[in-house]
DNA sequence: CTGAAAGCGCTTACAG
DNA sequence: CTGAAAGCGCTTACAG
């Protein structure tokens, strides 16, 4: 194992005080003179010094851990989400503590809790729940950045897209081609996103002019998307009430719509025109009969990571609303 | 933001000293009096105090913290390993701090050194790569399982599956299912998974009596397992010299040989069945024309913990081969 | 330009 | 049954 080297042992070794490493371990070389800057630096190398972070959390009275929070890493689109904020924190210096919620409020708060333990920096909820602690912490002020779903017990940073365009944008879509019967399907229990898009959609149709019951809202249930996907076109996939084009919250969604089609022999795209607003590098693989409005999940991290550091400077929370987008629509076999 | 509350606010509030706090904390409750524990439960419920974790490892000399390093968290099965394994850490105490190498050794190093600074408990490498950093460690013996990937730079405590068997039992699949021209597809810089499972599938059929040049073993180029198989099959699907099968190392090179399949008009299963040995829960939906000798993910973690568990009681480095499940080879549409 | 000293919050022998 | 004290490794005013 790592022997452990403290600053008391680099300071003998170079026969200095610790107070002159610590100075120098910090980047404070301009008031050292060079020789003992070099000395130290030497010492530093050949005994493999590296501070004891917990030596210094408890000095600062804070760390450098960062907790995030994702609902489910088992889906694609979060995992994205949860690297590329790994990434991002990693380049600004900060260590993530990466912690499965599985979408449970208990959990959540038994997580949220023992981050408060760690003292991290700062949270970031991808897909949070509402939840007594939630609450409790956000009222504190504690600095919390939310992604996807807003914060759903108070306000909050945020991180996400502008949720009813996307849907707007799909109505666009379907409109311009021609369908007449059109759905949208989404969870049960939905998201602030979930929801924002499903309503930009059917707004944006009833805005045209567009009667209310050729648009199907279609929910399904289930633990995960694929599940409700599913569960949704049971219902939705009736003979004589096939709808000519869907919507989907997510990709996920269209993959369980998929399954049912599959075992029900109908055609995707032919029978029926899929559209997600995810747009997953996985499903140009996986799904390419899959039209996306792209969310553009690459770039979440940096972000997040700016929303997290405008907290820190004591400034409002802020909402960040990255750009879809829509050229995949108009590509792609449909 | 949370007020930080200590052991001595606690104390003073109950009126006793920082020590019996501490204790009591702790779960040392026997030499305290009924009543003592009881002002101190009240005090600890009502100024709502946890312990600072900063103060705790400093003083311990080791922090809760595991670091798990996983060479890329958009590959779904990845993804799941991490989710279990920091399930199950969490189950047993310990808090996960996620990496992405993105399979660079350099990146690797720097995570190492930064987790090392933190006084990481121990280390979770799935899908390590080769890398001084990761020499000298588990040179030094720090506490490491390899997941997946044995250890590439020397030996050291292993979670995954026998891979030359699950390589062997697809080898005895095809021969049941009286296929005559075979193939295997790997990624072109091979881990001791994939060679295992490809040495294994080959060293089986030539035990049969199989002529080697019957064999095709292919190799693919690309970032990911996607791309593996996409590369790979273009050299693959050629006419006159069709594989009858294919053996996938993993799910992702499946569905990336599918791809290729799409473009160039061949039906899958039928003008050549494909098998992975992997089988994660995505292909289910997405892919239903693949069989898979499934890999257990989901006990993972578990497995992984027990194998730190080991090494820290001071055992020798254990090898922990987990069951593959063959049922899926004998189901499916193929 | 450099060092001695205090203190962050915790745990743990030790004394009583 | 309980408390005073030391010390984990660090940073940072303060003194020189």
């Amino acid at each position: 194992m790592p022997e452990d080297v403290s600053l008391a042992t680099v300071a003998a070794r170079a026969g200095v005080s610790v107070s002159t490493v610590s100075r120098i371990v910090n980047g404070e070389t301009r008031r050292a003179s060079p020789a003992t800057v070099a000395r130290v630096r030497e010492a530093i190398e050949a005994v493999g010094y590296w501070p004891n972070q917990a030596g210094r959390a408890l000095r600062r009275g804070e760390s450098q851990l960062v907790a995030v929070l994702a609902a489910n890493l088992d889906n694609p689109a979060m995992a994205t989400i949860a690297s590329s904020t790994e990434t991002a924190l990693r380049e600004a210096g900060y260590v993530t503590i990466l912690c499965d919620t599985h979408d449970r409020a208990e959990l959540q708060d038994e997580y949220l809790v023992a981050m408060r333990a760690q003292r991290v920096r700062g949270f970031v909820l991808i897909a949070a729940v509402a939840s007594p602690g939630l609450k409790e912490i956000s009222e504190q002020g504690a600095p919390i950045v939310f992604v996807n779903r807003r914060n759903p017990v108070g306000s909050g940073a945020f991180v996400g897209i502008d949720d009813r365009a996307a849907g707007a944008a799909a109505a666009d879509h379907f409109v311009a081609r021609g369908h007449r019967r059109l759905a949208v399907v989404s969870p049960r229990e939905g998201s602030s996103a979930s929801t924002g898009r499903v309503d930009g959609f059917v707004a944006r149709l009833l805005d045209q002019g567009w009667p209310g019951d050729v648009i199907i809202r279609e929910q399904g249930e289930g633990l995960s998307h694929l599940q409700v996907g599913y569960d949704a076109a049971a219902r939705l996939f009736v003979a004589g009430a096939m709808p000519d084009a869907v919507l989907c919250v997510s990709d996920q969604i269209a993959y369980g719509i998929a399954r049912r089609a599959r075992e029900q022999s109908l055609a995707i795209p032919d029978d029926c025109e899929l559209v997600s607003i995810d747009g997953t590098p996985l499903s140009r693989w996986v799904a390419p009969w899959l039209k996306s409005i792209e969310i553009p999940y690459g770039v979440y991290g940096a972000e997040i990571v700016a929303g997290l550091r405008s907290i820190w400077s004591g400034e409002a929370a802020s909402e960040r609303l990255l750009p879809i987008r829509r050229e995949a629509l108009s590509s792609g076999t449909g």
